[in-house]
DNA sequence: GGTGATATTGATAATGGTTATCATTATTGT
DNA sequence: ACAATAATGATAACCATTATCAATATCACC
């Protein structure tokens, strides 16, 4: 594992941590392993891939507590949630990271983080030529990707 | 109902007809009376709200009969499914209309139709500049629109 | 360190939307 | 009319997510 995400984690521990306490909530075993886990994965997961990956460190740990955790850090800023048609939820690390769209792959899944600023320009122009206060946005482009043709 | 929707109706009346009968299905009262109640609607329907709409018109006649029928609409090319976040699917006319994207109001679920070519365009470079071959594409902006404001 | 208050966990049940099942009914072609 | 085939609709099954709750762990305070 590459230093620089391992200074990442750390400061996403500390976030999560201050998160908590501000809610009255406690920095536990499991939620560092959930964290730690995540962030180290670089993956669009979904709770089961992440609470197999959890239980491989030889943690023992509820499928319950991993799905309510991965809300928490959600609400924490650490984590985004990713919901494509009626699938599993998948979530990608948000802290440290900029916003980005996604290509993805109609045969093997695949997760193509993409940006353009000059799309993401248009689309508020074209909220505000229709009164509209964007707050989010989801662009999502299915196709094929180039390992699978 | 102006004429320009009951030629609409009748059009894709025929569409949705010679698409059965290509997969040996047959048309009937039933599936009028859904074809005719969601093409009427103009709206972002669920199953459910068609349902009530078609039973309003003294049809009697089955939820599942519904769900299943408006899956063929979007086989024959006559209905598009929008699925946002885990809520109950919607649905809206396909035939006779141009793609768009929509904005969201996050405070009334209002659907506003949206479409930017410059967008589009700008979509299409981005998935080849990522050697990815684009089939179709999902935009939504939530935010507030200008009636919650 | 002990104590009472509060949060967490994890097994399991409930929920909610969608899809499958299947006996009954309707339609079709001959 | 008859045999074959499809459609319907009530209901069950499915499946991801969320809620429940008894048992356990942690905290603040003394
Ligand atoms: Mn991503
Ligand atoms: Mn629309
Ligand atoms: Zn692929
Ligand atoms: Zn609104």
């Amino acid at each position: 594992m590459p230093r620089t995400d391992m200074i990442d984690i750390k400061e996403a521990q500390e976030v999560f941590i201050d998160c908590l306490k501000s809610r009255g909530l406690r920095y536990t075993s499991q939620r560092e392993a959930i964290l730690e886990t995540f962030l180290s994965s670089m993956k669009h997961l979904t709770v089961e891939e992440l609470y197999a990956l959890v239980k491989e460190k030889n943690m023992d740990i509820g499928y319950a507590t991993v799905a309510r955790n991965m809300k928490f850090l959600v609400e924490c800023g650490i984590a985004d949630e990713i919901k494509v048609g009626n699938k599993r939820t998948r979530f990608e690390r948000h802290y440290g990271r900029q916003h980005h769209d996604h290509l993805i792959c109609l045969k093997c899944g695949a997760f193509i983080e993409v940006h353009d600023s000059n799309i993401e320009m248009l689309q508020n122009k074209l909220a505000e030529a229709n009164d509209f206060v964007p707050q989010r946005h989801k662009l999502e482009i299915y196709g094929i990707c180039r390992e699978c043709r």
